[in-house]
DNA sequence: GTGCTATATGCAACTATTTGCATAAAGATT
DNA sequence: AATCTTTATGCAAATAGTTGCATATAGCAC
């Protein structure tokens, strides 16, 4: 019933402040979320399991005019959980990309499609880097002089910004090579 | 009862060479599958609704022995189908990585265990390495010479290269990083 | 006053992926 | 002789994730 890996998600979310599960929706919008997404019917699935797990409490809000709130806490059977999920081994998902699958058929279709891909990607590389860089320059410019929680969070940044500028590069690299290639 | 991603990947994998369930299994151990990787099950479940669907032939080969072969190879259909899939706008998927959730509990949890985590992540990234710049200095060594069937390939294993040497970059810099923090 | 966005929650169905098991025999290793 | 690896296929169940829909109201723009 509960999921492994967005279940640790959330409980992290819920580290720093206690969140609704709409809240904790548009936090996997921004931050955690760049690295782990999740809709907000799988958040509200997931809360219910929480809950019923004992990993958090939670506080109803009645509200005028809007559905009632209901506000998520960390129990510390939550935080153990959490502690010992930590301890395990990562486990490495598989790279999964489509553009790598419509890059093997470059010479059995035609080479613009694929060019058109790149170039699509490319815009989003640019997209995100760009937001990654004023997320830098706005909190994280001297690393060393951060808090030990933000510290995380940085270097998490740092990994995206680089990515992206990797795959950036390749982006136009991969561009220039496809112009060679003839149909 | 097809999924989209992994029957395209099959049909790309058929483009070359005809194969069986078994044959496709190891292919998805190299090549298109540092990109995109599936399991026999998968596989052998997806090669059924292909057929079902004409997008793949099927030559049952008997064997003394073994059990019989099928041989699947494309159908003019399946060409069409991977032609018009390539077509379609690719749609992003979005980043999920463990390791990042577990860097946003440092400041909260034992920073060693994170460190741990790294460590290991440098490790894959260290073996994977290896492993495509292998595979580049003996297939790919001047990419302007080869046909257009390899430069796509030759394109994907570029952008595994760069990936894994910023990431290996970026853990020795995150290393450093954690190293500071305290607890 | 009609439509759009934000707040706030959730079910149901579908699609995708992983994990565990099962069968069957040849050949190589210990 | 017993065990391990490779070849070759596949089912069933569990886990994970997406998509479509549904409800309900406030506030703002046009």
């Amino acid at each position: 019933m509960l999921s492994m890996s967005l279940s640790h998600a959330i409980l992290t979310a819920l580290l720093d402040e206690d969140l609704t599960g709409y809240a904790l929706a548009k936090q996997f919008d921004v931050s955690l979320g760049f690295f782990w997404q999740a809709s907000h019917q799988q958040i509200y699935r997931e809360l219910k399991g929480l809950h019923l797990a004992g990993s958090v409490n939670v506080l109803e809000v009645p509200q005028h005019g809007k559905p009632d709130k209901r506000v998520y806490s960390l129990t510390p059977q939550g935080r153990d959980m959490l502690e010992s999920w930590i301890m395990e081994s990562t486990r490495a998902r598989g790279t999964k990309d489509e553009l790598f699958i419509k890059l093997f058929n470059v010479g059995s279709v035609p080479v613009g499609q694929v060019t058109a891909a790149v170039e699509q990607r490319r815009a989003e590389h640019a997209r995100k880097l760009e937001l990654y860089r004023k997320i830098e320059t706005r909190n994280y410019s001297s690393p060393l002089t951060l808090s030990d929680r933000k510290k995380g969070v940085y270097l998490s940044l740092l990994a995206g910004i680089r990515q992206e500028k990797t795959a950036l590069v390749w982006c136009d690299d991969a561009l220039d090579l496809l112009a060679t290639v003839k149909s």
